[in-house]
DNA sequence: TAGATTGTTAATCGATTAACAATC
DNA sequence: TAGATTGTTAATCGATTAACAATC
């Protein structure tokens, strides 16, 4: 079953949560529990369990934890290996560097990259920074197909047109600004304006 | 005229491209120009332009950049001035406020938190560290309305707590979990996890 | 059996897109 | 005038929600 955009983005809770009761010695769960916990519409929780379960759930019990956990990871793409370049060890790079979570995912970051000469060469986290000249060579010779920028507004183009050249797949991008790329290349904001416009208009509303 | 979630979170991207097609000189700006420039169907930027616009668009020449960019900065409410506080000076933390954007965007941070001993009163870009325990009260004295969470997981829903009793009205959630907050605080999840799933499935469909 | 929870089918809702007349 | 671009009205699309029979 095609599971859509929305529902995918849910997924992430649902497993955390099925985590956290799974280590609670919890072995099923419902749709209604799930539902209760992030105040979701039960029926909305239900679609969604029932597109990323690879079994049917029973009435009255619900779903195995165990193979809805495997399912949800699945789905997500947790188990697949992926590769994947980070361009830009500014603080917020090396914040990225930092965090726990990609390995998780399935992320190795194999390889790093920034455009200012005095940290070329660097060691960070146990990797040595290239060159952004390098970017596209070391794309094709390792097969990377994820590219995380984390350059400044101004660069971010640039980098980009090399991890397209270097035949990347997809792209998260961290600078503030809209990336022109190839019709087939996806392109996910991390949009922090986007965020804050959000975020300000409830303030807004609430006259706060 | 309301604005849909979706069209506020294309806003910031439009307004980039008219600062900058207004720094080279350019009075006014098209739907059918901006659609082009960020490979987006006319229709949608039209109608995108008209519910953020103050004054009608012309036919055959479209609108006032000038005006348009005050529209915009208004509708995202960067001109309110809103003021904020941070809790949790990890890396990701002081990624954030070494983040120029901030001021852009209207938003002033306050006040800077972490439940780690060793930090408070350490002084980072001109603020001490407070202890969490103050988050409420401090909140309550400054009448700071928004928060941004960048504590690790565990400690996030504390810290949520802490804020929603110093009676915030919206949250920035960076750490990787869903928080219960009462029904009218909004929080906007900066969520990898999810990016990560959208990221994962494009290259799963591409097979890479 | 009774009741909770499931899957399915249909209705609603919001956002996007299409069609087109109006106008500078 | 001719053509580009606008605003408006209607159609489509995808996601959410409602209703309900099926079932453990």
């Amino acid at each position: 079953m095609s599971i859509s955009k929305q529902a995918l983005q849910r997924m992430p809770y649902y497993l955390q949560f099925l985590k956290n009761q799974k280590a609670l010695g919890c072995t099923t769960i419902s749709a209604p529990k799930i539902a209760a916990k992030f105040n979701f519409k039960e029926i909305q929780v239900r679609k969604d369990l029932a597109s990323a379960s690879t079994v049917n759930g029973k009435p009255k019990i619900g779903f195995q934890i165990e193979t809805l956990i495997k399912d949800m990871e699945n789905v997500l793409g947790y188990n697949d290996k992926k590769e994947a370049i980070l361009v830009g060890v500014g603080s917020l790079g090396q914040a990225l560097l930092g965090y726990k979570g990609f390995g998780y995912y399935g992320i190795t970051i194999i390889g790093i990259f920034d455009n200012d000469p005095e940290k070329v060469g660097e060691v960070i986290r146990g990797k040595t920074v290239k060159s952004c000249d390098q970017i596209s060579d070391f794309c094709r010779q390792h097969n990377v197909h994820l590219g995380v920028i984390t350059v400044p507004e101004k660069q971010a183009q640039v980098v980009c047109d090399q991890l397209v050249a270097g035949n990347i797949g997809a792209i998260w991008n961290f600078a503030p600004i809209y990336l022109s790329v190839p019709e087939n290349i996806l392109v996910q904001n991390e949009n922090m304006a986007a965020s804050l416009a959000l975020l300000s208009k409830h303030l807004k509303e609430k006259n706060m």
